[in-house]
DNA sequence: TAACCCCGTTTAAAATAGTAATCAACCTTG
DNA sequence: CAAGGTTGATTACTATTTTAAACGGGGTTA
């Protein structure tokens, strides 16, 4: 039986080891659980067999682990931890906005600086009027989040909601969206988005 | 030959024809750039058969697409994007924190529901006394959140700071962390973090 | 109608993934 | 040191994927 490494560049195995040992699960445990054997386990951390996305999809189950976790980037750096209000970082939404009408109505506040992070968290305030223009569409990812006072208009797509507080969003930030304030009264929201786009 | 739908949960059929389709390219198309034979994309898309991951990224490899984007959160399902203040999706904090001694008096309200998102937002609530316990370690991703009323103290590693309102915190979801409120007060606030992982 | 070109599906053979059992090596504990 | 437990790796054997080549259908053109 000629042994031989089947997936240089798409290194299952090390990858696999890697969260299972973070796990502390030995490969018989990691079996028993997801209900393949040891020896597939052994085969596929050692590149001797690249296995079927079935059976990948059961062993990652028993950790749990989703197969687009398992996939996704390795995350790797750390730093601050915690942010005092007046550490937030300022951002310039003429910066962000390029081609919004009021955008100069708009304050930004990021926590953490870092562009190597995975995930972005924004305190956004809308004065009246403020609007983000329609914005072409972002990088793949995620954005969401969370209305803490006044109202906001969220365009995405073609679809159009106003909404209030203790209302959220979440969408493909993909698809071009817009938040605009029709209201007088001021909007706050906290936003979420992966990866950062700015 | 017994035909029979293998993986009724894990439908890489649907996915890949619809990504296909979606590059407006044919099976033997798509087979010819991606080297594998027509037959097995028809295979996997009426799922007779269930693709090797080395196979699945050849496939995607002539898109090109990642594994990670394949099995991430579809891009073309209509999810919800705006969710009303009281369609927020409560969840159990037993659920989340196995060991925590109050997880009792948490409320967590998620925004979304799929499991398949790369983005979670929640607004958490904070009863005085709270604690989630040390939480040993998630999965792979960042946590990060925004505390809009009262104080909540946050342990992670070794680092512990206590947070009040317009403080926030953004860190590597893999180290051990645990949130408790010392005071008398409700703390409230909004986090995020990447990807789910529950 | 026939001849052609593309499409997606199906089929028998070849290649490979997966299983069950065994192996040697490493700890413990007595 | 020996017994009993664990670990990860290896081996024949079986089940499944994957290939290569067909099949049947729907257009277009002559």
């Amino acid at each position: 039986m000629p042994v031989q490494a089947k997936q240089p560049d798409l290194n299952i195995g090390h990858r696999l080891r890697a969260v299972r040992t973070q796990e502390r699960l030995s490969q018989r445990e990691l079996a028993r659980r997801s209900g393949v054997t040891n020896g597939l386990i052994s085969q596929i951390e050692t590149n001797h067999s690249s296995p079927s996305v079935a059976s990948l999809k059961r062993i990652l189950d028993a950790i749990p682990m989703s197969l687009a976790e398992f996939f996704g980037p390795d995350s790797e750096d750390r730093g601050k931890i915690c942010f005092r209000a007046r550490e937030l970082l300022e951002i310039d939404p003429r910066m962000v906005f390029r081609n919004a009408p009021q955008a100069a109505s708009i304050a930004l506040h990021q926590v953490g600086i870092g562009p190597n992070r995975m995930l972005q968290i924004l305190h956004e305030r809308y004065e009246p009027g403020a609007d983000t223009g329609m914005e072409k569409y972002s990088h793949e990812g995620e954005e969401g989040g969370f209305v803490l006072s006044g109202w906001i208009e969220l365009t995405v797509g073609d679809e159009v909601n106003e909404l209030g507080p203790g209302d959220a969003y979440l969408f493909d930030s993909r698809i071009p969206h817009r938040f605009r304030n029709l209201r007088d009264e001021v909007c706050v929201l906290v936003s979420a988005c992966t990866p950062p786009s700015f």
